[in-house]
DNA sequence: TGTACATCAGTGAACGCGCGTTCACTGATGTAC
DNA sequence: TGTACATCAGTGAACGCGCGTTCACTGATGTAC
């Protein structure tokens, strides 16, 4: 609820940083970013400052400017990251199983496991203010692959008889449900995922019952 | 994504408030919670702040200490006025209604609605950093009396192999995740509410289908 | 091989802003005598 | 009935802070001649 909770000025100088050599002047701006998810773990992206990330990345504020426009585009390149990193996680982690169930059960359980594993992301992917992409193409928004792949994955699992947009929303929304409940209310007595996921999966998909 | 998109500082002068008459000081309390309301339909509520909270209300950032500690206790006391509201209107949508299934149903739907209608206000009741809960007795929570209307709701359309508390659960997940996505990524196709707020409780509770 | 110069990867100071919070105060209103 | 006084519901100025962003700059490094 609070942002000042901790301020985000406390992060030590940082050990001496080397300048980059001439012509990887670049590295800076994946530091950067690296910098920001590492603040992400613990402040929510409001309180992200570009002063903070230049800060944690050893490095003075306007430096920052030759690689970002701006606090906007900062934060937009960390989320275009983490959004290409769940998006590769998810589908390495179907594609270690041919059939069909067992490949959406792993996508799933990796979805949920990044957001309780990283919860700052996770809100910054999926719980922020996203006025921004309003003209963007359907194709181009952030997140669409990720949104692809699980609708194949259920497209695969489903009866004939099942819608796969409307499927694919109630079993996206299951999770997301699932994850952003136990992020944001910790203090309720939550059952365990694994028994959540498959309670949601058999019921969301009954004619493939859940076994290997 | 970004805080300062609009300040919130751009509000009107306001019209000339006339001051509380003697003994009905804390009036001011209940205006200043309304007008953090307000405030929090077009901002999130880590832009609220306690000088336009107190703007918005008409009245210098000064008279707000005598009714609230500080920022905190002043977000906290709207956080709590909106868990009366929702709890309230969900109460009052199932009490229509006596069949269970459609006292569940009805219940649901004004939960949606609710966030639908003020994505702000649910983003704080549900989407806010709640690390200041931790040594809250569970009862004690912000939101408990809410979601035991839920499982009351549901225990009452389970059938005996249900696990209350994971049905629930699931339940509470899936609305949530189908409000909170919707206002999150509102640029997806979303199919219409009511048809996915159905397919979830009709795949989530199958012995007792969805007719009146 | 030596040197002038362009470029690169940054720095440090400065700007104006809104913020939370404090302090001393003000002016209207009710009350005691 | 008149007046001194306490109380109430606020105000206005001030503090130090971190912020985003700009500007002119610096010092190392590679390159042209």
């Amino acid at each position: 609820v609070d942002v000042k909770e901790e301020i985000m000025a406390d992060a030590p100088p940082r050990e001496a940083r080397t300048r980059n050599p001439r012509g990887y002047g670049d590295r800076l701006r994946d530091d950067a970013i690296a910098a920001a998810e590492d603040l992400l773990s613990e402040h929510p992206v409001e309180a992200l400052s570009l002063r903070a990330v230049a800060r944690a990345a050893g490095v003075s504020a306007p430096a920052l400017y030759p690689h970002f426009a701006g606090r906007r585009a900062l934060v937009w390149a960390v989320l275009e990251h983490r959004f290409d990193v769940l998006t590769a996680q998810t589908a390495q982690a179907a594609a270690q199983f041919t059939q069909p169930r067992e490949r959406l059960r792993a996508w799933c359980l990796t979805y949920c496991h990044f957001g309780l594993a990283h919860p700052g992301h996770y809100r910054l992917l999926f719980e922020s203010w996203s006025a921004e992409c309003v003209d963007v193409p359907l194709t181009d928004l952030p997140g669409y692959e990720l949104r692809s792949g699980l609708l194949a994955l259920i497209a695969a699992c489903a009866s004939c008889a099942d819608d796969v947009e409307e499927l694919g929303t109630l079993i996206w929304a299951g999770l997301h449900g699932l994850v952003s409940l136990r992020i944001n209310k910790p203090s309720f007595p939550w059952p365990p995922l694994e028994t959540l996921l498959d309670a949601l999966l058999t019921r969301m998909t009954p004619a493939s019952p859940l076994t290997t």
